[in-house]
DNA sequence: GCAGTTTGTGCAATCGATTTCAGAAACCGG
DNA sequence: CCGGTTTCTGAAATCGATTGCACAAACTGC
């Protein structure tokens, strides 16, 4: 709605192509028109516009992440590091929420690639590879998060909980448990998945008989249901490990109501250090995910392989650490 | 980089004014060229360009939504409601983090007027009236939130606290309490201040005489010194009221480290009602802030502005309410 | 003082869609 | 069957910037 680079150009007495240079600093200028231009700029208060020189250029500036739900604790950081990653670069971010949402997802996979970004960060298992094809088709890069293995055009970010994890049952075997109980995320999620796995068979590889129960979704009261059935078992658990603080949280406000001190009764264990994780009562004793490292990486991930003339991906680990606090106690 | 519309045009033997209404549905077409036309689309897995269309057209179906910084759990459902309703009616939205950081703020500003977005909603209180003057100038659309009055480009969203002081005032006094503190959030953040006179106001026209305590910031660990100086205080209060949950669960944390019993021993309110509110241990009495209302709010108050030939802003506003948990109980 | 380079600037084509204008074809009622 | 609509389509201008090419002026070095 503004003024045009053509305005600039006439009452700065000069061609629109060196207004342009002198914005875009890109070619030999003398200091006498620079400034003039410049001052022409200031005075009209003028701003170039993005879409005209993103079609001019055919460069799009422009990437996209893409989450699940923003008000999931899990996701800020991850979007903070991803963003700072990629303004330090000059470029901007669409960030898209699937919110779980077939059609929405369907939608936002085709406003990406309309907005011709040039690469796109998946960060949510509700999108597989196969949805993501369309991206991949369209020449435009995309980084998943624990998806192997990378490909042409398509890097992995794969997060190694298997390390956090065994950290967390030798300690959790340390303080003298012998038994314990599973709460993992939803079955149709890639990531609870893997995490359960995971845990599993880190569990029986130190015989401690888990007995898993499957959460079916990642919502805070996910844990309720599944406390009330491992408090019903005869055999009850000393700890508890969680595929997720969120779980873990509500898991504990569960046993709290049951009447279970936490950790004198039973332990329990997140994954993914969420802000509050340290906020609960007790602390929280979880397995951290470097989210905001994640999304740095995330960037990192595209920005080198859409530089790439043969642009193939490139598979990044990043480690899990187990941060202990004050719910894992020893055994009773 | 995909193809053009005049690629397309071509295969379908038609012109590629004739494919832009078809995509469009813009004009009569005759079901047989649409037909043809939407096949070639498909074959080609043609989309269209964003920034073509967006130059063409003038129009930018684009709204800035402006934060401060998006781990702050104040800030998801805000997002998610801003997101959606834009979402709603066809519009994108360009997530910005100011960080708090001035540089960044400018170059944020700055990125949203080249971006030629509609609106802009400044949901923090680190950016005001005056440094938003560049968007008016511009003539794009603002909405602000605990900033009156509206004028012409500018809505405002005031969150009403009073109510809900009141009520959470009323329900401490009706359990018998006299001594009331407050830890407010950073002075140098207008909403943080309105909170504060309010409940400043509030406490003393109930004689019950605050001692208020400023925090530093909206850290999780603003409330720990804050607390430290509270419970020095000869006459200790057996209230503290918050400027945030925040601040509430990191009062919270520190009481409990100086042995002192929520809520026994001293009761705990907080403002905002974050998804972890009622997963804290007590569950924490709060005042709810609708924020997801906020967020859609903040849209239509841009959309409906922007509708309007003079543009002429308004004033909305939202109710705050007392949510009773279990950090609040009689006076000992 | 001359060929050769470095600077500084403008012209005009280009990016990919939208949209005005106008014209052709089909349909209509009388 | 003829003037008047209505329906459908295309040519071409346009949006606002970027950039290759061309050219002139100002330096080089010899």
């Amino acid at each position: 709605m503004g003024h045009t680079m053509r305005e600039v150009a006439k009452r700065a007495g000069v061609s629109p192509a060196t207004v342009s240079r002198v914005l875009n600093k890109t070619r030999y200028i003398s200091v006498e028109t620079e400034r003039r231009v410049l001052e022409v700029v200031r005075q009209l208060k003028y701003f170039k516009n993005v879409h005209a020189r993103r079609l001019a250029t055919g460069r799009s500036d422009l990437f996209g992440l893409v989450i699940s739900e923003i008000a999931n604790p899990y996701f800020p950081e991850i979007i903070r590091g991803f963003q700072a990653a990629a303004w330090d670069r000059g470029f901007d971010v669409i960030l898209c929420n699937t919110q779980y949402d077939k059609a929405r997802t369907k939608s936002i996979l085709r406003k990406l690639i309309e907005s011709d970004v040039r690469g796109v960060a998946v960060m949510t298992s509700s999108i597989d590879k196969a949805t993501a094809s369309e991206l991949i088709d369209a020449g435009i890069g995309v980084v998943f998060c624990n998806v192997s293995p990378a490909e042409k055009l398509v890097s992995t970010i794969s997060i190694d909980y298997q390390r956090g994890i065994e950290q967390a049952i030798e300690h959790i075997v340390g303080l003298g448990h012998r038994r314990a109980a599973v709460i993992a995320g939803p079955d149709d999620n890639r990531t609870a998945i893997t995490i359960k796995d995971t845990l599993v068979a880190g569990l029986k590889k130190r015989n401690l008989d888990p007995l898993p129960v499957i959460s079916s979704n990642y919502r805070i009261d996910a844990g309720a249901s599944a406390v009330r059935a491992i408090l019903s078992t005869t055999d009850k658990p000393t700890a508890i490990f969680c595929g997720s603080d969120l779980i873990a949280l509500g898991a504990m406000s569960a046993l709290e109501e049951a009447g279970a001190g936490i950790p004198e009764d039973i332990s329990v264990i997140g994954i993914d250090d969420i802000p509050f994780a340290f906020l609960a009562r007790p602390p929280l004793t979880t397995i951290r995910v470097p989210r905001e490292r994640v999304g740095t990486t995330a960037f990192e991930a595209l920005d080198r392989m859409l530089k790439l003339k043969r642009r193939k991906g490139a598979d990044y680990y990043l480690e899990t650490e187990l941060v202990v606090r004050r719910s894992t106690a020893t055994a009773r």
